[in-house]
RNA sequence: GGCGCGUUCGUCUAGCGGUUAGGACGUGGCCCUCUCAAGGCCAAAACACGGGUUCAAUUCCCGUACGCGCUACCA
């Protein structure tokens, strides 16, 4: 490789949702062509109409906008390779089976997928090897010409050396090697006129310049059949990198069942989009020092493929609460109160003041992992009241010291000027004073009366978001 | 079953022959403090096993075990 810049792809499928292994793979793509000034591509794998889903590929590129991973090229984006929605390119994938069937690197096969299906179980039964039997590999052309003519339909298969060994050098494992004898003759075009994924992604990063191809550790035992067809083309085949996987808690394959795996529930569950891009970064990456925040911009510059890990990675929710919580604590107010409004709303707290809500919001940053956990902390300001159900609560709130905190806190309330947390805390101050009554006996009436929660923020900032009248209210209440 | 890939604290990981095996999440303790959260400090916690190579292996090689992936006319 000279000093031409990368070219790279994700190339998801649309059938469904964008999965955490899916984003990680884009990213790492994302990161590596800007990290090189290279150029980043989107491509549709449509090619099984089966597991096709409409609309699931827009909403993959909505996603994946959603994240912070934007493309060079692509559906709806343009480029000089396009199309670059696989459905569209059926004429080029099966004028290159034609070529390679004039060539003889591939022959037709006219098996059922009834006959195949009955062949495996009856290998798995005697424990043999499940491969095709490469019965159709031997067909005469008379007979050949006979089912062509009566129209059966068929596959075209991959020919592939009986015998040999095909080595290659990955950019993240180092030296693989794989015999022949273990590949099997993959269809390459379906009866259905449309392409393999083996075929179409062969196809499809040759024409479209792709240098490297940076995918998923599950792609690592087909890669041979890939080089094959690059050296049956005539091509030059770009590098290869196969990323670990991303893991359930007891390590298989990460997958439903075990959690959310689906960025979609992660988003809507208010994990924000630099929290998920962040830990997943991590997930099978690593800078070389023991820096562990990275906005998307400090990703771009520290990414290489060098630095990334060989093994399989724990998605461990915990860790990406804790980054979660991280970014929740950094944003700006106003932005804090975007993300939890809906929430607060939800909780019976009116957010028609943006301000007010902008503080109450941020008053309980420390709280939160998510923006939703900010309801339970907003009960003290939408209840009408203050009850008490606890035995302990009422002797706290009831007892002789509490009751004179209670009424010089009623007392003073009325004469203060300005009612704001400092303020009440120099009151606060005042009652200790006039008092005598200090630390938590002091505090921990006033802090159930006006709350009815033992525990909270600073209780000068709860008088504030109170105001005066709610807590001159909630006071009284509790005198006797 | 076959083939491939992998294996450092519970989890994410640093380490690229000689280190008190480092950091982070989580866990426990202490501090702060009216309480909780946050924050600060401290602690417990790992080189899968067996052979080599070497003066010296977590590190290099081989084997075993275990795990995962692939083994579709799915990607």
């Amino acid at each position: 490789m000279i000093s031409s810049k990368p070219r790279v792809r994700f190339a998801p499928s649309p059938t469904g949702a964008l999965h955490v292994g899916g984003l990680r793979t884009a990213l790492y793509n994302y990161l590596f062509a800007r990290r090189q000034g290279g150029t980043l591509l989107l491509r549709i794998e449509d090619t099984d109409r089966a597991r096709y889903v409409a609309g699931a590929a827009e909403k993959l590129a909505e996603t994946l906008a959603w994240a912070g991973i934007t493309f060079d090229e692509g559906p709806g984006i343009g480029g000089d390779h396009g199309p670059y929605v696989q459905s569209e390119r059926s004429d080029l994938y099966r004028a290159h089976a034609m070529r390679l069937l004039e060539e003889g690197k591939a022959y037709r096969c006219f098996c059922t997928s009834e006959e195949l299906e009955a062949a495996r179980l009856r290998q798995a039964r005697s424990q043999q090897d499940s491969a095709y039997d490469r019965h159709c590999r031997t067909l005469t052309d008379e007979h050949i010409t006979e089912r062509l003519d009566q129209n059966q339909p068929h596959t075209i298969r991959l020919l592939v050396p009986l015998a040999g060994e095909l080595q290659f050098r990955d950019l993240i494992r180092g030296d693989v090697a794989i015999h022949y004898d273990v590949i099997d003759d993959q269809v390459l075009l379906k009866s259905d006129g449309l392409p393999t994924y083996h075929l179409a992604n062969v196809v499809d990063d040759h024409h479209m310049e792709i240098t490297h191809v940076i995918r998923g550790e599950e792609w690592l035992p087909s890669t041979p059949k890939h080089l094959l067809l690059y050296e049956y083309f005539g091509w030059t085949p770009p590098s290869f990198a196969h990323l670990p996987l991303l893991l359930n808690a007891d390590r298989t394959k990460l997958s439903k069942r075990q959690g959310d795996v689906a960025v979609e529930d992660y988003r809507a569950a208010g994990y924000l989009p630099e929290a998920l891009v962040n830990f997943i970064a991590l997930l099978g990456w690593n800078p070389g020092d023991d820096r562990e925040l990275f906005s998307l911009q400090e990703l771009e510059q520290s990414f290489t493929l060098d630095r990334v890990s060989k093994a399989g990675a724990v998605f461990d929710i915990e860790k990406l609460k804790w980054f979660n919580a991280q970014y929740l604590r950094a944003l700006p107010p106003e932005t804090l109160a975007e993300y939890c409004g809906p929430f607060m709303r939800s909780a019976g707290f009116d957010t028609a003041d943006s301000d007010r809500t902008a503080a109450v919001a941020s008053a309980f940053a420390a709280y939160l992992t998510i923006p939703s956990d900010i309801v339970s902390h907003l009960r003290f300001l939408t209840i009408s009241q203050v009850t008490f159900e606890d035995e302990e609560d009422i002797d706290t709130v009831s007892s002789y010291d509490a009751q004179k905190v209670l009424a010089q806190f009623a007392y003073l309330t009325e004469t203060l000027d300005t009612w704001n947390a400092s303020s009440v805390k120099d009151m606060i101050k005042d009652i200790q004073n006039d008092t005598g009554v200090k630390g938590k006996k002091l505090f921990m009436p006033l802090r159930l009366a006006l709350t009815g929660e033992r525990h909270g923020p600073d209780i000068g900032l709860i008088a504030e978001l109170l105001g005066r009248d709610a807590c001159l209210r909630r006071i009284r209440s509790q005198l006797v």
